[in-house]
DNA sequence: TGCGCTATGTGCGCTTTCGCACATACGCTG
DNA sequence: CAGCGTATGTGCGAAAGCGCACATAGCGCA
């Protein structure tokens, strides 16, 4: 198996007993995301959970009116879709793919029947949804009290961490959008960030050059989220 | 058995089969939650996990400063304390009691033994756990995107909902903590809601008195929170 | 009955963000 | 290399919310 098919990328699939993979294993199937690709739209029925690689996978709400707040992101520590086996099938948010790239897809039955007789497996995920809840928690406590400029810096983190490499393939447009304030906003802050000389972006990239003075500025959610993420899933083998 | 002693009234424990309650059942302790207890604090072991009866429990993140924002609100719909069987046995926010009654406590041994041997009482755990996430994230969103005017309203029916009656007993600066804005601010749209009759108040009482009213004027929030947790807990016996 | 504490009401200047209009500029494509 | 479409920068006025200071008023307790 060549490294870029290599469904151990996941982390949550990387911290799975061997013996687990001998049963399932054989039924992950490896897809391809494209940029704003949707898996799975609000309240529908989720055919698949997706196990990211090297893309990142946003969830966010829909507003009647077209306006769109993110609720959590999602990349190679995770997967998407949690309502197939939290048991309610579907959700009022939406799933759409941040940064394309390499996930692993499980059909929904399949990872029903996995959750309901594996105790490793079960307990795994529910930390992992755990540290998942976290992280919208704290969007919520972010959205009331932090800055754009301190929300933009702990989006770029949130999203760095979950990529290699660090540099994200975003528009100011779509940042925007993610974050539920206005392109401008996002432009003003960005702007300052990149005077200070923490990133250089231009046209649909960004690129992070002090990575140090991103958490510095930041406010403390980044920190909480990402403490969160690492205490309920430590890292294992290939982690 | 006395109704003011009953765990039925927490509508989690009345969807129960009847079955899971002869194992147990017993070991459910009648308490008393008094206003402003804290019944877990933040990133600490949790002894219990409470079940309200007729009083509700907002999970809140106090932030380095001390300013607070409510995540979620757990009433009779519910449990507090989801991180004992989800796994993580601790989680960065506080539970604080927002309106004192009676609740029902388990140990946290005996809800994870309990949790781990029973089919039932799992799936019905999960899909709770899903619909608070719901809540949170709709609370994320609703911090972004929406009025004070709105949310104001979105929390009173909310915390409606959890109780019985139409009187809640809650000043406006905890209503401001847990909404995570000024207490002024809070003063100003009351002062609206109480002219156009919706609601009427006076030192820490608040008697809402044409609730469709409040549905009216508060924003979707709301009613994706409560058709989610409709949906995922349905009626069954007594609910 | 009166005192004091707490809850609520109000005014004002400031900051952040919004909404809109429009200017610039980069890069792809022909 | 010219032109077009998209991405980014900028400049307003408006609105919401904040921080602070202070006024008013109801309730409980001596």
């Amino acid at each position: 198996m060549s490294p870029k098919s290599d469904p151990l990328r996941n982390r949550l699939l990387a911290a799975l007993p061997m013996d687990e993979w001998q049963s399932w294993g054989p039924k992950l199937e490896h897809v391809k995301l494209s940029l704003g690709q949707v898996l799975y739209e609000s309240d529908c029925p989720q055919s698949h959970v997706y196990f990211p690689a090297n893309s990142i996978v946003s969830l966010l709400y829909v507003m009647e009116n077209g306006a769109s707040a993110e609720i959590a992101v999602v990349g190679n520590e995770g997967v998407v879709g949690i309502s197939l086996f939290m048991g309610g099938e579907s959700t009022p948010s939406r799933a759409v793919v941040q940064s394309a790239g390499d996930a692993y897809r499980v059909k929904a039955v399949t990872i029903k029947d996995a959750f309901n007789e594996s105790g490793p497996l079960l307990h795994l995920l529910l930390r992992y949804t755990q540290a998942l809840i976290t992280q919208m928690a704290q969007t919520a406590v972010c959205n009331r009290h932090h800055s754009l400029d301190q929300q933009l810096c702990r989006w770029l983190l949130l999203s760095l961490d979950r990529l290699e490499g660090s540099e994200l393939h975003m528009t100011q447009e779509l940042i925007a959008n993610m974050l539920g304030v206005r392109r401008e906003g996002v432009t003003a802050a960005a702007l300052k960030l990149q005077a200070a000389g923490l990133i250089r972006y231009a046209r649909g990239r960004v690129k992070v050059l002090d990575r140090a003075g991103l958490e510095e500025r930041t406010c403390e959610c980044y920190g909480v989220v990402k403490r969160e993420y690492d205490r309920l899933l430590p890292d294992k083998e290939a982690w």
